[in-house]
DNA sequence: GTTGAATGTTCTCTTTTTGTTCTCTATTAT
DNA sequence: ATAATAGAGAACAAAAAGAGAACATTCAAC
């Protein structure tokens, strides 16, 4: 197991070739993980090459590489880099403080689950065909939430919720092309809120 | 069997090692459950360690290691259950074969990294204002691939690529108000394809 | 080629942080 | 009373972190 400045290193350098293309010098490490010592950055990518973490051509400069193999069965945590906010006509922007997302923060709680969504009914939400949304398990919810609604007891769906003064629910869908319908309150049971969703183009 | 607190420094040490992706001090321990000695800490730790409930590195700083057993009661793998697909107008049905995502999976690589988006040019293709995307690291790309791409060196931005075959480079927005622009192709440096998308509701 | 600045390698040393082992006290249930 | 559980904290051992010097090698400019 890594100790928090060799993880800190790996970290770095993971970074640094990211986002330049070519890996950091000593110099550029010890710089980058905030320490004044290239000798002790030289010292912590020994370690990393010992655990076959990344290769080092001896002597060469620049000379790091990443061994992408190992570092994946290293990660316990599912982290990955933020590098910044990106927007249509600028550079990408760099994000103070944040900079890696804990996608367990999206799941900590023992209390969701996924669905895998069919359909188009909510996708003016962002909401297409394939995606998976993140549930919370809850029995009530605010209006403007987006909900896992049981109708009667059978039909399930996926719609944004609308409470009316009068008691009753509309189930509205996100998609110009279907309707919204009312329901008496009693026929629509909440199995859950969207608390998440993703995709992938893989 | 577990007394209250052995089973509050378990749990602690399971939420730590899932959020950090590394082992927590005696210190941290101690803080995280609400004492403020170490040494108490670590006699928790031993008793832990005698039911074989983790493995201890001896003198190793942060070398605790969960065993098995501890992992069974609580997942502390980006694991999420999928409970299957849900379609408007049917009951929610179940997914043969796969029951759960595993986060891991779906973004960890060292050649990924994610970008928060900024503005509403993809918003037709299910990537709003606000997301993040999922960056996979590569300078080649395919015919109909999102990408971030570099105009002339310095701006970045979000579009979906068209290569003409006449050398022309097409980035086009998945925005009815936005204009696809063409540009030479050496303008347009290509810094990586998109692969995955994610957003939180919270 | 030669040369020199930049970079990689190998050390020794010190300081800081953390793990380990104690002893002592308090509380609670049997 | 006794045993089990909880906690505080001191004292020491060991690992990790860091500084920096000295030397080796590379690489690009000349």
């Amino acid at each position: 197991m890594l100790t928090p400045s060799e993880r800190k290193t790996l970290k770095f350098i993971q970074r640094y070739c990211m986002e330049k293309g070519y890996s950091p010098t000593l110099t550029e490490i010890a710089d980058g993980i905030g320490i004044k010592s290239k000798g002790v950055a030289h010292r912590y990518l020994k370690t990393l090459e010992s655990l076959n973490m990344v290769s080092i051509a001896s002597h060469r400069k620049r000379g790091i590489c990443l061994n992408l193999e190992a570092y994946e069965n290293q990660s316990v945590a599912p982290i990955i880099p933020l590098l910044g906010r990106i927007a249509a006509g600028q550079p990408i922007e760099a994000i103070e403080g944040r900079e890696e997302i804990n996608l367990a923060d999206f799941i900590m709680n023992p209390d969701r689950y996924a669905l895998q969504v069919t359909g188009d009914s909510m996708i003016e939400a962002g909401i297409l065909d394939g995606d998976t949304v993140i549930i919370k398990h809850q029995n009530i919810a605010d209006n403007g939430d987006i909900i896992v609604a049981l109708i009667d007891g059978i039909e399930a769906t996926l719609k944004r919720l609308k409470k009316l003064p009068n008691g009753m629910v509309i189930l509205v869908p996100e998609n110009k092309l279907m309707e919204a319908i009312s329901y008496e309150a009693e026929r629509i049971q909440i199995q859950g809120v969207v608390v998440g969703q993703l995709r992938s183009y893989q």
